[in-house]
DNA sequence: GAGAAGTGGAGGACTGCCCTCAACTAATCG
DNA sequence: CGATTAGTTGAGGGCAGTCCTCCACTTCTC
């Protein structure tokens, strides 16, 4: 991995650096993508995109020949972020409380992101960079949820997997209920995990791994949103 | 409604009756679009039930001239079976498990079905027929929750609202989880059921409305699904 | 000021879907 | 049975949306 990243940033010295103007063009071309892509998910025209930034759809093709580009280069940032917030969450002296703001963070961040939405939980965009922060993520989650149970809790057949779950759902629910109705998230984020602590009845069927995660996120592709009419 | 139903069989008297051949074949393609409809959504092209059918594509567009008239023809009964299972559950000496059969039957009947899962919640099909069934289920659902309040076995800060936004949001899991984990939405109904009983946290925000619920599902489109490559 | 680097955005190519319509076939009736 | 009417077919025209190239043009750099 540190071999990987040496030889990244050797080949960026190497490669001639942009020319002034190309350099504050790619930089427009980043900040407007970040922006449509908050207000509109991944799966924009890139055509949009160049127009938000001012520019010409070829600069931004020259630029970033695939979507797969912008992606990559703006979204591993803000995975990170929330490693990050998982990783505080462990170091919380009360374990529940942890939990209970990460699962917060988490998802009021994809509230404000529909780009952030679609990656968190791709498979089809953010294949190198993106996935490998994604993959770090799950660990942490997991050991958040152990940490709970530990302390007695958290009820002792749920998993990370099921914590993840409960987010993606939690986001499909955000791509219906945000627009109309912002924050109606945390009612049933609330409720699921109020279901994680002091549930009783026995949750049926078994409980999913980090591979069944995965199988189920391959089903699910960021959809196209229409531009916003205004 | 009575006199509604009485117009229409009279409509149906009087229009000249199909030829033999041709009413066999609107059963064949009402018979195929259940089936596709099932398996795919809506959304599917008409030339996929004509295909399925067995016939031309100019058959289907001669007697279903619309998506909507198909729509309209087959989901009614579908839906009004759902709300035979409420009242039912109504009838359950055990206010709690009639709760929890009917969400359990209702969510298993959207796994089921893709079609089902458009248009129980679609704003955009079925705009007459199986609009005025589906206005009738929310009724039932909130007398439902009512019931168990009463009964002390639900928290008093939810209402039969919450139990569609539930149900909104397992339809949702389903699209993903359901080709690769059948029957996963079992744990998370378990739990959202579990936090509606005995949750003690205060729900944060306001409890949604009727009307919420429709600004929610008013954004709601039955996606398209690609074609089963076999 | 010459040459290299970068830009713009109209438009060709492609895909995917809807639905018509002219040529056909089948049922029905006297 | 032939005439008449009803019904069927599916290739293909049309439309909409998207991608991304290409080359005349502008801007930078030395």
């Amino acid at each position: 991995m540190w071999r990987l990243s040496l030889c990244f940033d050797y080949a960026v010295d190497v490669t001639k650096p942009l020319r002034r103007d190309a350099e504050r063009n790619r930089q427009r071309i980043l900040q407007a993508a970040q922006e449509v892509f908050a207000a509109r998910g991944v799966d924009v025209m890139l055509d949009d995109i160049a127009h938000h930034a001012g520019l010409g759809v070829g600069t931004v093709y020259r630029r970033f020949p695939t979507r797969e580009d912008l992606v990559e280069a703006l979204f591993d940032s803000r995975l990170e972020v929330i490693v990050g917030w998982a990783a505080e969450a462990m170091e919380d002296p009360d374990p529940w409380a942890g939990l209970n703001r990460f699962a917060e963070r988490a998802i009021a961040a994809m509230a404000d992101d529909r780009g952030l939405r679609d990656i968190a939980f791709s498979r089809a965009y953010g294949r190198n960079r993106v996935a490998e922060v994604r993959e770090r993520l799950a660990p942490v989650v997991e050991a958040l949820v152990v940490r709970c149970q530990q302390a007695g809790v958290v009820r002792p057949d749920v998993g990370g997997a099921d914590l993840g779950l409960i987010q993606f759902m939690l986001a499909a629910l955000l791509e219906y209920t945000e627009p109309v109705e912002p924050g109606l998230w945390r009612r049933y984020l609330t409720l699921m995990l109020d279901g994680l602590r002091s549930g009783t009845t026995p949750l049926p069927g078994a409980m999913p791994d980090v591979e069944a995660m995965d199988r189920i996120a391959e089903n699910w592709r960021p959809p196209r949103r229409p531009p916003a009419d205004h």
